[in-house]
DNA sequence: CTCCCGATAT
DNA sequence: ATATCAGGAG
């Protein structure tokens, strides 16, 4: 099977498998969702959303971040790790946001990356997910195991991967291409132990095939 | 390539 | 107890 029609037949199988698929991550504002999207690096988007209510309750828009005292912040979003070097990110980054863009994210992906703490993946999400701007496929851990596994890409660097992706995924699949594949990792293709048995993506997927 | 670090599953 | 999970910067 071509690589193209391959793909086409995997979106497929996870729209009806997965047919509400969207960010796990809960925010109600592009602010929100910067933070929160800095916060799940290397943590699960389910323990971000269980400090995120009281945080921009707390914090509740750029301003208020960028004046936090660093150590209380730090010991705000403690449980997600790292906490540390996201404190300073986010207090960083959302100075920048006071000072250049009145308080607002950016919409672009140029001026995004440009925020400590930010790059591809954190500023894909954000433009789709808060501005339904979509420039690229937001590789995370999950898009980036999965798409090895299925075999659409042979790169292991993640802006390699989302290069070729965005060569075999159609344009108007951008957006909820790499929502599909978070969905199906989490539940079926785990990291550690994948479910193949319970997989509809099996005989289409390069992992499975070569180890049975 | 190393550093940053807690939570949860085993 | 220990392995595993999960992005970005320097």
């Amino acid at each position: 099977m071509e690589l193209n029609e391959k793909v086409l037949e995997i979106i497929k199988r996870l729209k009806e498998l997965y047919p509400d698929a969207k960010i796990a991550l809960n925010f109600e504002n592009p602010l929100q969702l910067l933070v929160a999207t800095i916060l799940s690096a290397q943590c699960t988007d389910e323990r971000v959303n269980k400090v995120t209510p009281d945080l921009f309750k707390k914090y509740p828009n750029a301003k208020a971040f960028a004046e936090a005292s660093l150590e209380e912040l730090a010991e705000d979003i403690k449980s997600t790790g790292f906490y540390q070097q996201k404190a300073r990110y986010i207090k960083e980054a959302c100075k920048i946001l006071v000072e250049k863009y009145g308080g607002e994210v950016p919409k672009n992906m140029e001026e995004l990356l440009e925020l400590p703490g930010v790059a591809r993946k954190t500023a894909n999400i954000v433009l789709a997910n808060a501005y339904g701007i979509v420039e690229g496929i937001a590789v995370d851990t999950h898009v980036s195991r999965l798409s090895q596994r299925l075999g659409l890409v042979k790169s292991k660097d993640p802006q390699k991967i989302e290069r070729e992706l965005l060569e075999i995924v159609p344009k108007e699949e951008w957006f909820i291409f790499p929502l599909l594949l978070q969905a199906h990792g989490r539940k079926i293709c785990l990291a550690k132990k994948p479910k193949c048995q319970e997989c509809l993506l099996k005989e289409l997927c390069d992992a499975y095939l070569s180890q049975n």
